[in-house]
DNA sequence: TCTTATTTTAAACAAACATTTAAAAATAAA
DNA sequence: TTTATTTTTAAATGTTTGTTTAAAATAAGA
């Protein structure tokens, strides 16, 4: 059986993956990707069927990784502030090599919903996990104050990754280059720590 | 002079404004404007000419309001914790009557940023702000720790917008009705400035 | 009323879109 | 080298896109 070392469909994933995230679903064209990736436009369908399924099949691993790490940071069982700044530190290196994700997922989640939850198995998660019995158990030690988990976990998110969202706000506020940016990134990376902790332990003894 | 009262022009606004932002520029068509409208696809061009001019006058007003909102109270001569208070709380309400802004302005810039800021008349912030002057002023003053101004804008903004970002996973975590995200939200109008608060106040005489 | 200007409509438009087809080319196996 | 299979290509597909056109309907002023 005859078969061919091609890489075409290294480049047309490599090429969606580019123009998907910059352009979106609807934005991004065949056209757009055959170019990107220097085939035939009528490869994409030879080796991928649909857009729809190029789609998928290129952010069906990497899609929901950014959902699922942060579960899987919060849900360990170290202590909260281990766990702060393993979170803060693990999730900025994850973002800072795809700092488009964030709003590539958030805005293709609000134009489809459905069809994304449906296809990436994404379920509802359990009211009580274990960070929520963490904090519980802390702040009935009066090692931390009261806090909803969910609420600790916005906050925390929001504060990761509110600049790759917010990016060209910066930009006209003087970080107008990669390497500003990262610096600016990486030096929350002790900032959002601190903040969380000096929030947790305000009206305990410890503080 | 003929004057016809119609209200074709209006209705075509407020459904243009209703599938834009649900759908973005690229996946909205004349097609789905014309239907919520209830008017024919050929009045869209008569009345505004092309789909750009649509959506540019659809959104002249209301799209950088919402970073403008931002300076005009940051750049307010009133007392710090007043001012975030006074910023938490204003810029949570005028989100919760736009919830879906956050997500349609960044994906919008992301997708097309020279356009936008080209035509609603983004320029360049001074790095010297009012707001850098006063947190450098009151951290000489030993009343609150030292920070850089936008480190502290994107701290305050990201704990506040991310809950409007991350809505789809709060869906999955319990709050999936509007009242439920709504309650969520104000009470965060408390968490947030104690959250900045304590920060600020780690490490001075004050706390 | 008649006339004029404005608004709405159906139809047609070219361009762009994702996709299919069928043949050619390239490659690997026999 | 011959044969079989895979890969690539150019061309055509039908649909949808935003837009234009020209006629019809409507309203206002004379």
């Amino acid at each position: 059986m005859p078969k061919v070392n091609s890489d075409s469909e290294e480049k047309i994933k490599a090429a969606a993956k580019k123009i998907f995230l910059q352009k979106g679903f609807d934005g991004a064209t065949f056209k757009n990707i055959s170019e990107e990736a220097k085939v035939n436009t009528a490869l994409l369908n030879y080796y991928f069927g649909t857009k729809e399924k190029l789609f998928l099949e290129v952010f069906d691993e990497s899609f929901f990784l950014f959902i699922r790490l942060i579960y899987q940071i919060m849900e360990q069982d170290i202590p909260l502030e281990v766990k702060i700044y393993s979170m803060v530190d693990k999730y900025t290196d994850l973002i800072l090599e795809n700092p488009m994700m964030p709003i590539f997922i958030t805005s293709e989640i609000q134009r489809n919903p459905e069809k994304l939850i449906k296809h990436f198995g994404i379920f509802k998660q359990p009211t009580d996990t274990f960070l929520a019995r963490q904090l519980a158990s802390e702040a009935a030690k009066g090692t931390i104050r009261e806090i909803d988990a969910l609420q600790f976990e916005m906050a925390l998110l929001g504060l990761i990754l509110f600049p790759f969202m917010g990016r060209p706000i910066m930009n006209l506020r003087g970080v107008d280059t990669d390497l500003a940016f990262k610096a600016f990134v990486l030096e929350r990376k002790k900032i959002i720590p601190e903040m969380m902790m000096a929030y947790l332990k305000t009206g305990t003894k410890q503080q």
